[in-house]
DNA sequence: CAAATTATCCAAAGCGCTTTGGTAACTTTG
DNA sequence: CAAAGTTACCAAAGCGCTTTGGATAATTTG
């Protein structure tokens, strides 16, 4: 059934069937009425594509998924974030469109998106330091919005990140104050900047404190399970072996947890551990007290409100860019506890 | 950059640019060569819309993510099928289009695709016993293929699938051969198609053996971490707990190891796990030994398979439906061992 | 009560592409 | 060398919708 069929249907100009349906004010109450049941009673919806050639809009998101060619590593906080932008595009008769592409691809597929109309506005993924995207985007006049920041890119764009500096300067803190003096940091890999930004946080904590930093506590790469296992296993292998880990995502975490297992250290007691938790639906960090002690802010709605910053954008693009820093929560759990003395240790 | 304005530039009519865009053989191949290097250099691609609108093809695959309303749980396999799917997209240049959606608005979507043309065709995920939507599908004539199969479905359509069954039945059956006489089974919510036949495998060679199927030993549910630690420690309470864990998800298994070590029971001597494994990106199952003995088979592989199966049906609609059931690894590891006996115990 | 509004409706153009049904020029054939 | 193909191109219709610019009838106004 299209709109002709319809007008044919009910004896009335596509013109009028048309403003009736998209709420036009033109238009006779008794007739409007008629057109929305017969509408419904044909189950007639208006071809996206004609729609969207007449009124120049897409009503499409874009989502670029970086795939990291080393690991071939899909971030699995992606279901998550999609999950709440999802809900979004629902209410508002988005459709949200996916493309999964490799690091040199890229910059093709912004284009295309913008040069063949698929979407009216994209998210960006995964910023990284002098994120190249950022002034990419600008150029080619497609509206996006960023989750997270790029550090080194000085062009005014909407945002919405975590303040991770904070987070981490308050985690390492919390693990001061508990008496550690070597803290091991299991981080994202640090092109990318939420990665850059904690390693800041954890170096102010430090230099606060007049703690020395120790390269050799220091490994970052993809946030896979085997990472945190193996660089845990690395680490205490060295000679002054630290005595608490503070990891970049739950995932890492698990890893660092099988490690101390397999070396029968329990975790709160021999060692500590801090872990950033995005609030995974399937990676809960425990029932009631949590496992993890963890700096915790929900991935599911960064998605949710990026996406409405977006559409926001969108259907006001004169509007000044939008910055949102989230504050995380940092929630004890059973992996923190003080830090063993050298008197335990032996 | 449109067809018409390039065009112009090439003193050309619409016609001849558009066959030479697209590989027609009426066109000079010299003018060819012009056309090609003059829209290259525009950066011209066409408008995705109108060329749908002028074919009747969207070139684009629907993916229908339902949100279990209980857990609000993202599935995490479904970052990796994403990726595998996405490759073959891109080669074919498809996009991806997402919803994410609550079962109770399903159906709506599956005729919005429809009637709306948004998408040539769609991929079924997490098939139920029974599930209503293969007859929907086949009802609105949207091309679809399956990602699983649907007990209780007659009707021929195509599916891929992992031998679910058989992957249970083996493993169950290299549980039993090493003496282990009670084991529990942490099963996926038994109305998915896929939790139902792992159960059926499961209980397939515990009959075959003549042991006597527990209840007390079964558990069912989203496959979240904390299900699989909370079902463990129920478990093991028990009067007659078990010597060995079957899990349907590596996540729940990562569930099922913390509460075995919160007890101090050792995994592969004091209590044995096999756990299906999907293969995802940034949970491998260990490095070098596999942490869990486990049947295994790629999701990603999966996603590949089967978006490759729907483009061919698109683009032969009186092919018959295809179907391929895979066979799972199974791969041993450290997490199993022989049953200890009652001195062992004691 | 004629003139001016207002309320409803419509015909047709246009969005950017593909494709049908040509035509003109150039080759080949008998 | 006339007839029959070929080759290389083009004008225009059509995909299904929105939107502009009326038109007609009903209502209000002075």
């Amino acid at each position: 059934m299209n709109l002709k069929g319809l007008s044919e249907i009910l004896g009335l100009s596509q013109t009028t069937v048309s403003r009736a349906l998209n709420g036009y004010p033109e238009v006779n109450e008794a007739t409007r009425k008629k057109i929305l049941a017969v509408a419904a009673e044909h189950n007639y919806s208006p071809n996206a594509r004609a729609k969207g050639l007449a009124t120049g809009r897409a009503n499409a998101i874009g989502h670029v998924i970086p795939i990291a060619n080393q690991h071939e590593m899909v971030n699995p906080i992606f279901g998550d974030f999609i999950a709440g932008a999802g809900e979004v595009y629902a209410r508002n008769n988005y459709e949200m469109v996916l493309s999964i592409v490799d690091d040199a691809n890229e910059e093709k597929v912004y284009r295309a998106f913008k040069s063949r109309g698929t979407v009216d506005g994209v998210i960006l993924h995964g910023p990284k330091m002098n994120d190249s995207r950022i002034a990419l985007l600008d150029e080619i006049g497609l509206p996006f919005v960023v989750h997270g920041r790029a550090s080194g890119i000085d062009s005014n764009y909407s945002w919405l990140d975590v303040n991770n500096r904070s987070a981490f300067r308050r985690a390492t803190e919390f693990l001061l104050d508990l008496g550690h003096m070597r803290i091991a940091l299991i981080n994202g890999l640090e092109t990318m900047d939420f990665a850059h930004r904690r390693r800041g946080g954890y170096e102010d904590a430090l230099n606060a404190r007049g703690v020395e930093l120790d390269p050799a506590l220091l490994r970052s790469n993809d946030m896979t399970e085997e990472f945190g296992y193996a660089s845990t296993v690395e680490i205490l292998d060295q000679s002054r072996p630290p005595t608490a880990f503070l990891v970049s995502s739950i995932i890492s975490a698990l890893g660092v947890r099988r490690a101390l297992e397999e070396r029968g250290l329990q975790m709160g007691r021999d060692i500590s551990i801090i872990t950033y938790d995005d609030g995974l639906s399937y990676l809960a960090n425990g029932a009631d007290v949590p496992i993890f002690t963890a700096t915790r802010s929900s991935v599911r709605v960064a998605g949710r409100a990026l996406s409405e910053m977006l559409l926001a954008q969108i259907n006001d693009p004169d509007a000044p860019p939008q910055h949102r820093l989230l504050e995380v929560e940092l929630t004890v759990g059973r992996s923190t506890g003080p830090a063993p003395t050298t008197a335990n240790l032996a």
